[in-house]
Order: C-alpha cells, then sequence, then structure tokens
DNA sequence: CCCGGAAGGA
DNA sequence: TCCTTCCGGG
C-alpha cells in the first residue's frame, strides 16, 4: 500500500497472530453477503454496506457450524455483532429488523486483496444499486473517498 | 427485538 | 483478544 494510507493495525494481523487464527464473525457475514446462494439469508439491502439478515437462525446456524458451537443463537450472534459497534467496524439500521450496516470507513476487507477489488462486497453493493456501472478503479485517491483515509484512533 | 454489563473460555 | 454465554432492562 501506499503511503499516507493509514488502515488500522487490527486489518493487518498476521496470520500467525492468535486474534486471527480463528475466522471472525465479520469475514463469514461478508462471506455470505458475497455468495449468491444466500441471499434468501443475508443480503445486501438499502443504504451502501447496509445488509439484512432475512433468516436470523440460519445465519446463526451457519455461524456455529463455522465455529464449532453448535448451540449459537440469533441472541449470541447479535451481541458479537453489538461488540462490532465501539471497534467501530459495524452499526446497527434503527427502526430496521436485523439490519446492520458496515462502516467502509474503517473497514478493510483482509480477505479481498487489492488486486481482488473488482469482487470486493462493497464494490458488488455498489454494481447492484448502480445498475452494474464499472467499478471505479483502485487509486489511493478512489480508496480514500470511498473507504477514507482515517488515521489510526 | 435490541442494548450493553459481566464472566469466562481458548 | 474475540467472541460465547447469560441476562436484566428498555
Amino acid at each position: 500500500f501506499k503511503k499516507g494510507f493509514a488502515f488500522p493495525d487490527w486489518a493487518y494481523k498476521p496470520e500467525s497472530s492468535p486474534g486471527s487464527r480463528q475466522i471472525q464473525l465479520w469475514h463469514f457475514i461478508l462471506e455470505l453477503l458475497q455468495k449468491e446462494e444466500y441471499q434468501g439469508v443475508i443480503a445486501w439491502q438499502g443504504d451502501y454496506g447496509e445488509f439484512v439478515i432475512k433468516d436470523p437462525d440460519e445465519v446463526a446456524r451457519l455461524w456455529g457450524i463455522r465455529k464449532c458451537k453448535p448451540h449459537m443463537n440469533y441472541d449470541k450472534l447479535s451481541r458479537a455483532l453489538r461488540y462490532y459497534y465501539n471497534k467501530r467496524i459495524l452499526h446497527k439500521t434503527k427502526g430496521k429488523r436485523f439490519t446492520y450496516k458496515f462502516n467502509f470507513s474503517k473497514v478493510v476487507l483482509v480477505n479481498y486483496p487489492i488486486l481482488d477489488m473488482a469482487n470486493c462486497p462493497f464494490f458488488l453493493t455498489q454494481n447492484h444499486f448502480n445498475g452494474g456501472s464499472a467499478a471505479p478503479d483502485c487509486s489511493p485517491e478512489v480508496r480514500r473517498v470511498w473507504w477514507g483515509d482515517r488515521k489510526r484512533d
């Protein structure tokens, strides 16, 4: 990455880092959001970065399978999502049931390398809502505008 | 449903 | 540290 592009440290956790050993919930959410077969379960809806959990029980079940937590449910999963509020990874869309919104100015898609940006969920969202308009280039300026150039807290 | 404190696991 | 579990309260 170019300098002046202050991505948060937690986005750079190496594989060996204990914190990144296990899949993180927001990675998993993004993963589901990216796959068409889960659009009946969870999908982008509304504003950019906003998504709706259409089938909370199913999302919880899937998450439980991934984490080997057979007793996972939406109550517990949503608690984990609430911990993202302070981290500014997510926030709640108030008044809209099961609806949350990614804070893309903070979230860096670690699982989606810079070269794979055309497939990143944010651009998919853009395409989805803009009738398939071409994704913008990956210049630092574009990224600054779209993702923010926020420095570390 | 949604919120956040508290405790605890790996 | 990132949830998982449980829960009283709004």
